[in-house]
DNA sequence: TATTGTTATACTCTATAACTATA
DNA sequence: TATAGTTATAGAGTATAACAATA
């Protein structure tokens, strides 16, 4: 306690306490998706059974069309490998993906659609728009959109360019390959 | 609308798609948000031992410095009654708050941060901050930050306004549609 | 040796339903 | 009856570490 500010808001510490602006901001955005994550979680299990997490890992394939190794697959969606494969041993399991090891790289699996999980992905994703649509865009305007895709295009971008964590200890390694830059969309 | 069949994004069931504009704004929400999430959450983990909806409930009961009650201390944090008493039974265990029963009202249970909870939320708070800082505002401007708390405020006010949450009616089954997709109803 | 992916395991968290007790 | 909260329990998801196979 050797802070001569009258800081008032636990920032002892040298660091600058953010503007209240910055401060509402920050827990407007979090709450709002936290509320926005859950009711889309709601309909994905209603009406496709499934989570988010597998949403996402469905629309990555849906994407690329081509198959993905489970590393490309884990891109942004899983925080560790395990996690992956236990998400994929899932989609293997209800029939909407396949894994086959890759004929270049014979430590790789190559992940690819079915026509059961393409349908499943093609049959949820109306309803899906529909929630984003209902509670995300509807009270905005096409200029908050535009804006808003701005900034949290930036935020990501800037977020996946950063440095590992200094406080990582040696052997961490969760994210996939860290040199590699994100392929293109 | 009867099917265009043109549609080649899923919508064909008359749910006009969203602009792709708004499909990429989604996404880089979401997906910021998460990457967001997940290094707060590290920082609260390796600071302060303590996960992020611990970290809320703490902030609200800092905020208030009155006692809370249950209900009071649930909102916007946490989905389900159980899963508050789950998360109390965690913090006071580890003698951050305490409970006891209201004297106006002898159903309700009072919340109050303890000296220790106070202090560990002070202790980590700058830290937190600092994380936010780093990964959110730095790439934003003064003016991408009001126009973000302005639009996610609204959005948020305006989940908050839609869906009685806790209204859960009990017509409500089991939301597990087994390994057989749900039929659209 | 490094990389890709899987397995085993332990743990955290969430949600539903049944329960108690107060209003 | 309705409300506030707890408990019991079950299931989903995650992360770490050890492992096998390939490069």
């Amino acid at each position: 306690m050797t802070s001569t500010r009258t800081a008032g808001d636990g920032s002892d510490d040298g660091v600058p306490p953010l503007h209240p602006e910055q401060l509402q901001t920050y827990f407007a955005l979090l709450e709002a998706v936290s509320l926005l994550q859950h009711h889309v979680e709601q309909q994905l299990r209603t009406e496709g059974g499934i989570s988010y997490v597998q949403f996402q890992l469905l629309a990555n394939l849906a994407r690329s069309e081509t198959p993905l190794t489970m590393t490309q697959l884990a891109d942004g969606v899983v925080y560790s490998r395990s996690g992956l494969t236990y998400q994929a041993g899932l989609l293997e399991k209800a029939g909407l993906i396949t894994r086959s090891s890759s004929p270049g790289d014979e430590r790789a699996t190559l992940v690819a659609l079915t026509d059961a999980g393409a349908a499943l992905f093609r049959r949820i994703l109306p309803g899906h728009i529909e929630v984003s649509r209902l509670l995300l865009f509807n009270p905005l305007s096409d200029d908050d959109v535009r804006h808003l895709g701005d900034i949290m295009t930036r935020v990501r971008d800037h977020m996946r360019a950063l440095p590992p964590r200094s406080a990582a200890p040696r052997k961490r390694r969760p994210r996939s390959t860290p040199d590699t830059p994100a392929q293109a969309d």
